[in-house]
DNA sequence: AAAAC
């Protein structure tokens, strides 16, 4: 004879945490939780209850400071009380009750140490609570699905093989890497390398993900790229990359950083000064050498990070402009120095099709040659007229701003067919770092990423694109000859470079 | 801070 109890969050204040919960959620929560005659206060020691989707104590410490007489719940909580249109207990949603002992759980933060290596939205798949229940109970994405069994569900992408294009999930990869587009750009790398690393998942998984139960299985995608991910399979879409899309700030944000010589940290420093135009950008009082570089070339170099569907990105090459500019190149080169060794790396090596750049690595048996090489070098192709201006120069003497410790120069390079500037980076190696130097350089970024994670907790090696080492104290090399043989030494599966694209 | 995978 009762009838549902429409308000059955009467008089209760919420403290919300709304950290890793997307926005639609967090709309959802708010709405329903007034709707439902509760309240949201801003401040944790008035709630009668603090809800989250985090589970790290420690991390939800940050958010509620010294207040621990609070029952603290999970938002799946929220979720059933609205399906059973009641009130209902916090017991199996308590990610900590108020009798407990404070103790435990303002101690330890250690979990942030391994940040670079570790994904701070992922999770070990076995301890994971369901927390991917939607509003919508009955949607038919919610069945029980195993991993396909040819999925190596590793934290590890060097592990498995990624192609290129994906064949499966391309439009779920599309909208991930726009939000990640829109996290690097916005100089939160952490949260970038989160999206990153559930993208290459769904790039090597071996058919469509279709439910959301099947993604909470998999190591590397965390809570909230699952929300996000749940979202796609109900609707064909993430509302956030589409806003993301339709943002003015975002889309001039990645052009700046696209300049040569200009990175995210100046790209917004410049957005924030009110710049909104690459004229804009060269009236910049005190612009850097590379800067001055970037833009004077801007035309011609414009791809350095801006995806193939970018407006302003008509300027990638094709295979056939990077081989074109590859045969000149060895030709001269082979002039200069018949012993010379040329190997194309980077993206062209992993198959792309269209190109920001050449990767070349140069090389010579003789040690004795190495040294002088790349001015020589340089300067052939600089008489012969393709070498018209020097990007970046670094030596391998120098120790800081260095990014490897290879000698190398990215140069603006004439393409004589279509008469643009691109961008060619020379790598000059020693026969002994040949090997890693392919490895190092064929990437890709999150290829090289996971390769060095592994050497370094699975087999106590440090791999960089100049040598294979020990991980000790003085660090002792370990030589290697042919890439094969680095990938034997890692324990890593062999791949084909155009299986690296993670 | 930026250049690279």
């Amino acid at each position: 004879m009762f009838s549902e109890n429409l308000h059955f969050f009467e008089k209760l204040s919420i403290f919300l945490i709304e950290t890793k919960i997307p926005h639609e959620k967090i709309k959802f929560l708010k709405n329903t939780i007034s709707l439902k005659g509760g309240f949201i206060v801003t401040n944790p020691s008035t709630a009668d209850v603090i809800l989250t989707i985090l589970k790290s104590p420690a991390r939800i410490s940050r958010y509620i400071g010294s207040e621990t007489r609070k029952p603290i719940v999970s938002i799946e909580w929220v979720d059933k009380c609205v399906s059973k249109g009641a009130r209902i207990e916090f017991v199996d949603y308590l990610i900590r009750g108020i009798e407990e002992d404070a103790m435990d759980w303002t101690t330890v933060e250690e979990e942030e140490e391994d940040q670079d290596l570790f994904d701070e939205d992922s999770n070990s798949s076995s301890s994971r609570s369901p927390i991917y229940t939607s509003e919508n109970e009955h949607s038919d994405d919610g069945r029980d699905v195993d991993l396909d069994p040819r999925f190596l569900n590793t934290s590890y992408e060097c592990l498995r093989p990624t192609p290129l294009k994906p064949k499966f999930n391309a439009k779920l990869v599309e909208l991930l890497e726009v939000i990640e587009r829109a996290r690097e750009v916005n100089d939160q790398w952490r949260n970038a390398l989160s999206y990153r690393r559930a993208i290459a998942v769904l790039k090597s998984y071996p058919r469509d993900i279709i439910s959301h139960k099947e993604i909470k299985k998999i190591r590397g995608i965390g809570s909230k790229i699952g929300y996000q991910i749940e979202s796609y399979l109900r609707t064909g879409t993430i509302t956030e990359a589409e806003h993301i899309l339709q943002d003015k700030r975002f889309h001039t944000l990645e052009l700046f950083a696209s300049i040569f010589g200009v990175g995210f940290k100046t790209a917004l420093s410049w957005y924030r000064k009110g710049y909104r135009t690459i004229e804009d950008c060269k009236n910049h009082p005190n612009l850097t050498k590379a800067q001055q570089l970037g833009l004077q070339l801007f035309d011609d170099l414009r791809e350095k990070t801006l995806p193939q569907n970018s407006p302003f990105s008509k300027r990638r090459m094709s295979r056939e402009d990077v081989e074109e500019i590859y045969n000149i190149i060895k030709e001269n080169v082979k002039k200069l120095d018949p012993g010379c060794v040329l190997q194309p790396v980077g993206g062209y090596r992993r198959g792309k099709e269209l190109n920001g750049d050449l990767d070349l690595i140069i090389s010579h048996p003789d040690e004795e040659r190495v040294p002088s090489l790349l001015n020589d070098v340089i300067t052939t192709l600089t008489e012969g007229g393709y070498i018209k201006n020097l990007l970046y120069r670094a030596r391998s003497e120098s120790r800081t701003g260095i990014i490897d410790h290879l000698e190398k120069c990215f140069v603006a390079f004439l393409q004589p067919s279509t008469q643009i500037k691109r961008q060619v980076d020379f790598i000059i190696a020693t026969q002994s770092q040949f090997a890693s130097a392919l490895v190092g350089w064929t990437g890709s970024r999150q290829y090289e990423r996971s390769l060095r994670r592994y050497a370094k907790r699975e087999k106590k090696m440090v791999f960089a694109s100049h040598g294979l080492f020990t991980n000790t104290k003085p660090r002792i090399l370990i030589p290697t000859s042919t890439e094969r043989e680095i990938f034997d030494i890692l324990g890593v599966p062999w791949l084909e470079p155009e299986m690296r694209n993670c």
